[in-house]
DNA sequence: AGTTTAAGTCAGCCTTGTTGACATTCCAAG
DNA sequence: CTTGGAATGTCAACAAGGCTGACTTAAACT
């Protein structure tokens, strides 16, 4: 299984099961504090981070449909039904029938539902910006680049699809 | 909020808000490519994710105690405690009453545990294997650079500490 | 007309987090 | 030696947010 600088070639300890273990306990604790601020802030309203997710894409991508979303999140019907029943009924969010298909109901934020947004990512940004602006330009690029290499195939695709919104 | 490049200086395209949204998706897509082939793993033997980061930290750390992995894993006793149970009752983890301090348990993986946390780590590290060699060593450097910086202050102390173990 | 699709709903289950209360054990300080 | 506090464990109850399965409604497609 290990791989370090063998006899073999170019250095490849980057590949070593010690930085790869190294690797996946940074993404551990970074996860914890990607999400650590956003968190805060829901708890104030009742919400958690499933309402966090289904607000955020709703903002991307104002108009779009439940079945839209679910592909998106990579949840069941039922689970984001329960989020979204409470955003509505909260007035974070709106309901649209679909004109050209009237089964489709398009989902939009409401002035309450994007001011909740607006404060979750500020703070998830202000987070974000503080370790890019420490860490520089060319680790952010490697940052992503990595990222996008360790995603399914499929949500890669999904990703990529976002990027070019 | 908007930083980009302005009048003022060095480029700083990479602190835009879209940029940072863009790193901010990228992270949740990532981590559920990160996380799903453990998960296939665990669902197989009836555990979670939660089971997996004990099984993990009591593997990087042998003989920790119960407090040590309350503390890295940031939650509470009786959440952890719940995890234990079943790992020990199902014959993963060993639980040792400490000899200088008999209230402290020492927890160490047996065969199965440790046969266990190989199948978990191999399936793990293949991923970020993958992603590593497809990004190369220097968007790894940067990866793993924005990452700490990531991090909680506390978290990252725990991160650097756990390095030099 | 019949089938498929989008959405919603109800019921029930599981994991994993939380509080609060309480028992046990045992080190260490008075 | 006694007592206070720390480490651990356990019970009970609860909530969020996943899941499956079954079923309805309405609209669209064929």
């Amino acid at each position: 299984m290990a791989e370090g600088g063998g006899p073999g070639g170019e250095s490849l300890l980057f590949l070593t099961d010690e930085q790869l273990r190294k690797g996946i306990e940074a993404m551990f604790f970074a996860y914890r504090g990607f999400t650590a601020d956003p968190d805060r802030i829901l708890q104030e309203y009742g919400y958690g981070r499933a309402h966090h997710r289904a607000i955020h894409f709703i903002n991307r991508s104002p108009g779009t449909t439940v079945n839209n979303l679910l592909s998106i999140l990579g949840v069941t019907k039922q689970s984001l039904n329960r989020v979204l029943r409470a955003l509505i009924e909260d007035g974070l969010v709106e309901s649209v029938v679909g004109t050209r298909d009237k089964r489709e109901r398009h989902l939009y934020l409401t002035e309450a539902g994007a001011t909740l947004e607006r404060e979750l990512s500020d703070a998830q940004r202000a987070r974000m910006r503080a370790a890019y602006r420490q860490a520089g330009p060319e680790a952010v690029t490697g940052f992503r680049t990595v990222l996008e290499a360790m995603m399914d195939p499929e949500l890669h695709r999904r990703f990529v699809a976002l990027k070019e919104n």
